[in-house]
DNA sequence: AATGAATGAGACTTCATTCAT
DNA sequence: AATGAATGAAGTCTCATTCAT
């Protein structure tokens, strides 16, 4: 019976419920799996939390923090903020592997009350806001083509996020990340100025 | 006291069952939330199914006849067999819209067995090694630009469709669906071939 | 879908239900069991029967029947009629193998109300009182030896018709029956009356 | 709220577990009786044994042990052998109530899968196998009349035991119960060795 | 006489949460 | 800070019984 402090015992918390449900799936998210995995009983858990939807609301500050770390980019051009955007998630998401599943499958918003999936909900719609601007600005700035459509594009993009994440199983390195995220915004730039690109 | 036989009320279950999964998340698929939307008591619903994974295999049943209709589709070239791919599963995707959220979410893999998981992701892998050969043939081929990425692009048209899902709330006419699945495409092409593009 | 009259179904039903309750336990007599076997629904049983526990009350009457046809035995000798009453009921026990599975393992008093234990408890009773009046009599009347106790023999006969029946797996003939009943009988009665026994 | 560890609450549990099969049947023994009877809720029942069945199962280890102890008796003569196996029998029948009206009715193979039947199943075999081995040195040994039917002998022995269990009602006091048992082996005696008896 | 859908009670079991220790 | 027993609600599933057809 180690005992540690409750600030201690909340991180440990917080990471064993993003990994159970990222990797097992809500059903598994209970206090006794997360107990099982931190090492203490079930009842201890609400020595550190309240209950476990306050569980749930401090895995999306996590979140929060992981995705919207460095949020907004800056940079001069619009297109440059975009592409920093652009790595700055793939790689967020790449790196911790739980947060795209999460994000994806809806699991936390699932999990909380109404709150939870309203702030998720919102974290899509800023990063939304971001890219659309972008692009807008982009196109009055002239660095996108003026043929491109700025709805279809702000899709595409946010598309690639999601099936970057998908896609990046087992635990990539940071440079194969790298690569495979450089590879698809040069695909993204064709798209958006081909002139440009070639 | 309505009855009403089962094959009937089986699909009225299946059909709230991916309402529900869909849009109140995995928690409240219980068989008493399926029971209250149908009509009938909770006991009921196992006359009509053998147990919750049943409904839960039914469910993705459902959703591989959604998705895999007409597939793997036939047209001249690669490429076009690609956007018939693309706007099909665009449409299918849009149409039922549950079926965006349970394939992103995994929340069908999470409530049924190891046996539901499978399935849900060889319905992804099935998609993507289509996507994947029509990109190789059209690059032999030629309708596709020699410095594409293949991997990079069938990554960001997989995204793509995905994306389109998540977006596509209300019930948006056909008319809408086509039109932003043809703007869509208009831009990946643009991104393949650029200069068959213009 | 045949139809037949409730009179030959009543009887089905109980046979059936003898043998369900001897063979499979208490636990799988319901109707649904009951009804497969007789090869119609479950809802179909409550035309014949109005209820569960009026099933059961019919299967006591047959092992009533069963057990108390030509009870009491008559002979000249009060050990002639014990006798009889032995051979008989190992006969009967034996014939209908559910029936001793059944008396002995309380299943039936078990499934009914307070009323049905309370029959199956008067059929031990009947019987029971019946082997202490002839061993009684057989005292007083020189065909038992005087240092015999009693109690302890009504006890060991009434034990050995319990045996006997728990022993009477499979479908053994009647001869075989016979025989083990003889020769069980010659050490009681070696018991009884040594002197005469030889 | 009365709060009591495990290992007590496990005993309660199976002694009232124990008694609710034996006088109540079969029917009765769920968790929420136990539950009452040990004067704690249903679902607490789970904390102490993880299922139903683990419980049937601790039942027949008991029944094993009371059946068992002592098992197989030391004597020089394997007739003594036996009346020890008998009087301990008895006794341990008689005074654990509920074993007998258990083993006789075969409620915990119905209530327990095939392993419980199994070896509730063999708890007779055993004792049976012990039986007529003693019986048959006995008959060598010259201990036992020549005329003496081995197997018929076997029967009524297992049976006087059944029956002085069904016998037992109410608590009698352990001398009541010598006096009885006593009865009845001398009585068995006069069967097996009628010279000797006398 | 029989089918087959439905109800409602009750079974087992899980789980968040509380609380004495 | 932690354990571990307990509660009470909820979830899955079974079953006797009813009833329209």
């Amino acid at each position: 019976m180690k005992r540690k402090s409750t600030e201690v015992r909340q991180k440990e918390i917080i990471d064993v419920a993003m990994h159970i449900i990222a990797t097992r799936g809500s059903k598994k998210f209970t206090a006794q799996h997360i107990a099982d995995e931190v090492g203490i009983t079930a009842g201890a858990i609400f020595r550190h939390f309240s209950s476990m939807e306050d569980i749930v609301d401090a895995v999306i500050d996590r979140m929060e923090s992981i995705l919207f770390d460095g949020f907004p980019p800056v940079a001069q051009s619009s297109l440059d903020r975009l592409e920093a955007f652009f790595h700055g998630r793939v790689q967020a998401i790449a790196t911790h592997s739980p947060v795209s599943r999460i994000l994806l499958s809806d699991h936390v918003a699932d999990l909380g009350g109404q709150e939870a999936t309203d702030r998720v909900r919102n974290f899509k719609k800023r990063s939304q806001r971001f890219v659309s601007r972008c692009l807008r600005d982009g196109l009055e700035g002239g660095q996108i083509a003026e043929d491109v459509d700025i709805e279809a594009a702000a899709i595409i993009i946010q598309g690639a996020i999601l099936a970057v994440g998908l896609r990046a199983t087992g635990n990539p390195s940071r440079k194969a990340i790298e690569k495979l995220s450089g590879a698809i915004w040069l695909s993204l730039g064709r798209m958006l100025h081909p002139a440009a690109a070639r």
